[in-house]
DNA sequence: CAGCTCATTTATAACGTTACAACAAAAATT
DNA sequence: AATTTTTGTTGTAACGTTATAAATGAGCTG
């Protein structure tokens, strides 16, 4: 029971010193603590001379400003809430699109802060405690719907937040969304050119805004390509990966069997390609398969499937930009934001 | 540009109301701003009648603590920092692991705050600038190495975190890890058990101390079942997968090729399985594989493999029980978590 | 009943910041 | 030269909480 290796051992000099608040550098630079916080906030009132000296002092110092004190005095919390979706998301979004956002909030002071939805509960109540409480000062979220609650929620109250997708509201609210309908449209063009006549879409619930864009999308290029469409009920995004799989099993017991998929995510492809195996088909054979792709891990599916690449890093950095653009309070056409499939197609492996 | 829609509407009844504060509990319940909050805090020194009537009071009010009043005034933040590996992570780790700390974290008024790690710079910065600026009362991290230099830097300074993964520092220190020799040693045997007698560990680099586990299980297993064993190089978390299929393809053409593969990881477990294949190798045939497995998507790859399973939501779990229990002081043995494979073997798919 | 202890409760100050009103000195106006 | 205006700076208060010291009053002791 060695506690004592845990306590912490003689603190060195820089340690010891007291931690500089705006009072120390006052104290250092013959300045009022006000004048001192104006400085370094820019404030016009202060005179070029003296913000240079405060800021000269406050570095030497390493001043850095508390954030618990201001975010006391101002309300203030310089944090972003990301509605983390708990169930079980298997594949790469959640730690890609965070690594986006942290690099797109670099250097701006915010935090990102992981709030789970409440699991069972009403998933407006967390919403509501961060706007009651002010536990952030914006909210970002995934899994964007139609009609989506969380948007009208925080539209109503004013409350800062960029949804990644889009909704059918009338009133314009700030998103990111991924243009999944120029994604369907290449990934049928693709397959119709190799020779497929009936596409099968594998995409979650049409709840969804962007089940929604997906199938006008592909209705769209099905036509326009002469393909027939076939879109299976009974895929979500929160599916277990057994009923796909005999989702699809049971179309292709059916009389008139795709031979054409377009899987929406690689997860979705994983299982998708499983399924077809199990029947003995093979993509590059008797079907063809695209799917969307957000990782390298799919050029090691087997046998190999063709891709069209989302970004998700870029994703998360582009929500991050819109995030402070609606703090700052910009325009609305700077925070919407639609991101192109990347390149038309890249064949895997 | 009809941004007077983002404008608040009419704010409501409940909305309106001043935010409950220890003042206005106090002013109702008739006591000074001290009793309510000794009486919330449960402070010995508050008769019981008083206690009751404050947190009825405060119950009825919605009253909650100001969390940028208590982080000013106690110093602590309540607050964990995770820090995220930016690098690229495929699959489902980040975001199971934050489900399940999130989930332990309930209740406890404790947020998680995601920290990247700096991209190039001194990783060390990053967790520098947490304990001085009180950024967080505690800090979670992964990919732990042998002699780490967070681990090291965290425990000279008494600064409370759990590491995922241990070390081979003398000092002891709260981790969760995963039993990575019990995993690799139930691999083998099973890999020997259908016949094979040349075992291929695909894993990362022994940098890691979950790495050494591997090899030390590897090597003992490997003994008593009378098996051969090779640990390829050039294997680790960040390699590039084309790497890792080109280091397996390498060791195939050799003299002496495996015909038995353990996979630690299911990202691992694609790139084997789509090296194999392109050499003409079968999974149940000329070779077998065991991998290990967090996620059900493994279940849908083919040929089907076997796996041991690692519950990453229980990890998360794990680290947060472990968290505060360090920030409760409470002692070392509770601090140090080893979860076991779960179940000997599951035959997937 | 004075003196003392103990159990409760209260007043005050402080954490570090920013908003606000006030101020002094220099510059511009009359 | 007296005034207003402008420029730059300062002092005070407050955000909501908790730590510390002080105060109150009841109960007990001698």
């Amino acid at each position: 029971m060695p506690r004592k290796n845990l306590v912490s051992k003689e603190e060195n000099a820089a340690d010891v010193l007291p931690r500089p608040t705006l009072r120390t550098v006052a104290a250092e630079a013959g300045l009022a603590v006000t004048t001192v916080s104006r400085a370094l906030a820019d404030d016009p009132r202060i005179a070029e001379a003296t913000r240079k000296r405060v800021t000269e002092v406050a570095n030497r110092q390493g001043y850095v400003p508390n954030r618990a004190a201001q975010r006391l005095r101002t309300g203030r919390t310089k944090v972003i809430s990301l509605l983390l979706n708990t169930r079980h998301e298997y594949l790469s979004f959640t730690s890609e699109f965070l690594a986006g956002m942290s690099e797109g909030l670099q250097g701006t002071g915010y935090a990102i802060n992981i709030t789970a939805d409440s699991l069972g509960g009403d998933r407006l109540d967390v919403i509501r405690q961060i706007r009651r409480h002010s536990l952030a000062d914006a909210i970002v979220f995934t899994r964007t719907e139609c009609f989506d609650d969380r948007v009208r929620y925080l539209l109503e109250h004013g409350f800062p937040f960029v949804s990644h997708g889009r909704t059918d509201f009338t009133t314009p609210h700030p998103f990111v969304d991924f243009d999944n309908e120029a994604f369907v449209r290449q990934a049928i063009e693709r397959l119709v050119q190799k020779g497929r006549q009936h596409i099968c879409i594998v995409m979650p619930n049409e709840r969804y805004t962007f089940g929604q864009h997906l199938r006008f999308g592909a209705r769209q290029a099905a036509i326009s390509c002469g393909a027939q469409l076939t879109i299976p009920e009974g895929v979500d995004l929160d599916s277990e990966p057994d009923e796909i799989a005999a989702t699809l099993r049971a179309l292709h017991a059916g009389p008139d069997a795709p031979d054409g998929y377009v899987c929406v995510g690689e997860v979705m492809a994983l299982i998708t390609l499983a399924g077809l195996n199990d029947m003995g088909l093979t993509p590059g054979k008797e079907v063809d398969l695209v799917a969307k792709r957000a990782s390298p891990i799919s050029n090691h599916f087997r046998p190999r499937i063709e891709t069209v690449d989302e970004d998700l890093r870029a994703t998360g950095r582009a929500m991050a930009e819109v995030l402070l653009a609606r703090i700052d309070g910009r325009p609305m056409e700077e925070m919407q934001v639609l991101l192109k499939p990347n390149g038309p197609f890249s064949i895997s492996g």
